[in-house]
This record gives C-alpha cells, structure tokens and sequence, in this order.
DNA sequence: CTACGAATGTGATGTACATCACCTGATCAG
DNA sequence: CTGATCAGGTGATGTACATCACATTCGTAG
C-alpha cells in the first residue's frame, strides 16, 4: 500500500474529512527514505519537523552525560515520532531519532501543522486524540516503570512491540527497559 | 478571584473566545467542593467527569496488588486531573483521585467536553494544547525516572511544586518519587 | 488535659540491579 | 582469507534501595 492511502486510513479512523480535505491535508506531508543507521534527528539539531512511519522502524532515543541511552519510543508503521518538546518549544533537540532498519516515512513541518490544525476543525480533532493516546500510553509505562520488575516490563514491551523481538538488537530493548544489557541477558536465560 | 475567572483566564492563554463563547463554555463546567480526605474517584467506579481544581490539592494515583501505592499527579489550582484512561475508554477507574486538603473544582463530563470541543474550534485547540503539555510532562518524567537517582528527582519535585514541601506528608511524596518514605527520609537527613 | 493513630526517623538485613572484566560467535570490509 | 567491530553471554563484586522492626513525635478527637 502506498504511503497516501496509510496515511487515509490512519486519520479517518478519527477524523471524517472529505477527499479533497484529506488531499488537502496530505499535500503538507513530504516523503522521505532513510537507511539503517541514519539519523534523523540530531542532539542540539533544530527540530522542525514530525514524522509519521510508512514502513520500518524508528527509534527516538535520550543520550545521558555517561553516554548511557534510554529508547522513549520505538517507532513502527503508521506511528508518529519527534523531539516533541523541541517542536513544540523551538528549541534544540535532547531527544535523537535514527534508523533502526531501512525507513520510510511522511514529514510534516510544526508550522504547517499548527497551519492546517487551524483551517480544518476536524484535523485539529485528530491531532488532539492522537496526543491523548500518546499521554495515555506514557502513563501506563510510567506507571509499569513504578510498579512492575524487570522481567515483567520486558514482557509488556514484547505485548507491545509483537515485531520487536527478531527485529532490533537485546541492547536497545535493555535501552528501552531502562536496565543494562547484563541483566537483560541474565534475565532471558534464566532457566525456569 | 473566583472560579469562573481562573477557568478564563487558564483557557484565553490558549485560545481566543470571545465572551460569549466562554459563557458558553463555561455553562457546561460544575462547581464542587470537597472535604481534605474525601475520595472523588475511587478504584472500580465509573468514571464520568474531568476535574478542573480552583483550590487545594489533589492526588491521582495507583494502588497494586500489595497495596502499595504510587502517585501519578498532584494536582494543584489550574490544574486538570482525572483517570484519563477510564474517562476516555469508557472503562472503570484504576487510577483514583481523592483530596489532600479541602478543594474546590469545576467539573466537566466526558460528554459536554467533547460536544463542546466538536461545536468550537477553539476549545478543541486549547484541549489538544493541554494534552500536549501533558504528554511532554508525563514524557520528562518518565526520563527522569529512567535516569536520575532519588535525590535529583526530589529536588526535580520541589522545584515543580514548590508549595508540596510543607503541604503534603512526607510518604505521599516518596509514593510520588516511586521510593520507600525510608528511603526519603534518608536521604533527606543525609547531612551534607 | 489525655490517648490514640498518623507521620516520621533509624538500625539491621536482604536483594535486584549496575558495573567491570572477559569471553565467544557473527558480520562485514578490505 | 584476515582482522575489526558488534552483539551477546557470564562471573565477581559493589551499591542503592526495599523490607522489617521498633522508637519517637505530632495532631486531633474525646
């Protein structure tokens, strides 16, 4: 399927637009190739676009002064990604975002969100329930970060992320899990 | 000032409505108050309005199965709280809300929030706005938790609240922190 | 005032995890 | 092929925290 039609199918699960609305509403979005390991976004980079995942997988990752990395997010098809504090605020990116595998996606500018969220009331609905999803899912990890060991969160995450297990490398799930590549390992070999 | 006039003054920082389109507004939102103590969401219940805290302070939080618990949010004036997840899922609470001290809210129903968002642009942009800051919020804190000791994301806490220092117990703010209050009150007697 | 429960402090002990060190095996460029 | 780099596994050791136990202080209802 090609990217337009995702697209269509992501937002109008949402939001009813008309099919010149929603040619509308695409004619902001840019496609874009990147391959493994490209990044895409930078630390101290500008951040002035959001990306919305065709096909591939993304990561958007923190790197802390001991050069340790923490995965906020995986990003896999029709999920959207960016330094979103750095979008929002215009200011340098602290969050990174590269390519775990070969990556499709659709880029959409800050300016021409705000653009078309203020032209087209049902476009503004999206973008709020696609934030409260967002909001949504970053309490329950939270909440999973508080209460639940190791072993479990890894368990969730692979609930999560069905794909993710033959698809990226142990350290970055460990990334992801906020535990070090050590016991991730001890954990899954573990015999019982 | 009174209730009316903090909700303005919180949503014109967002959006412009004019007058008569905040009375209108406005017209869907309940005053209540409720006693220090008093539980507002409580866990199993259905969970049918949002709350918009005027005064005092609220918790939302989470209690596991070993009845420990775990808070999400304190909630102070100019502040939103609910269990987000059961309001807009339609499924019953899991998080509860209750009161620290004596509180006045405005209340507002899933439904009218989003009849109303659907009749004014405007209250769906200011909407999707406040998600967004909560996402950001809920995302910073998640790295935090990921990232810091303790001690940091105590002197984080106080310099986000910085009235909770003598208005909430001290194991209500280790329940925040996701530490034992001996924990807490350890490192916070550590003399150096 | 008194008394009781709630909030807080502090020692002893156990444990999940980090860190460091080192090893094996896979992949890839030259 | 060779060597280099990366992913992954495993032992030894240290540490931040939980948990349990108990003491102390505070706040509020009687």
């Amino acid at each position: 399927m090609e990217a337009k039609e995702i697209l269509k199918q992501h937002i109008t699960k949402t939001a009813s637009l008309t099919d010149e609305q929603f040619e509308y509403f695409f004619s902001h979005f840019k496609p874009r190739s990147y391959k493994k390991g490209q990044v895409i976004i930078g630390t101290g980079e500008k951040v002035e676009q959001e990306y919305f995942v065709i096909s591939g997988c993304l990561k958007a990752f923190f790197i802390n002064d001991e050069l340790k990395m923490y995965i906020l997010q995986f990003a896999m098809p029709t999920w959207w990604t960016s330094d979103y504090g750095a979008l929002y605020n215009q200011t340098n990116a602290t969050i990174s975002v590269d390519c775990i595998t070969d990556t499709e996606v659709l880029c959409l500018s800050n300016l021409d969100r705000e653009k078309i969220c203020s032209e087209l009331h049902q476009v503004e609905h999206f973008f709020r329930w696609r934030t409260n999803r967002g909001y949504l899912a970053s309490q329950k990890r939270l909440l999973s970060f508080m209460n639940n060991d190791t072993r479990i969160r890894y368990e969730e995450l692979l609930a999560l992320y069905p794909q993710l297990y033959n698809l990226v490398p142990k350290h970055l799930i460990a990334a992801y899990l906020g535990v070090s590549r050590e016991t991730l390992s001890r954990l899954y070999h573990a015999h019982k």
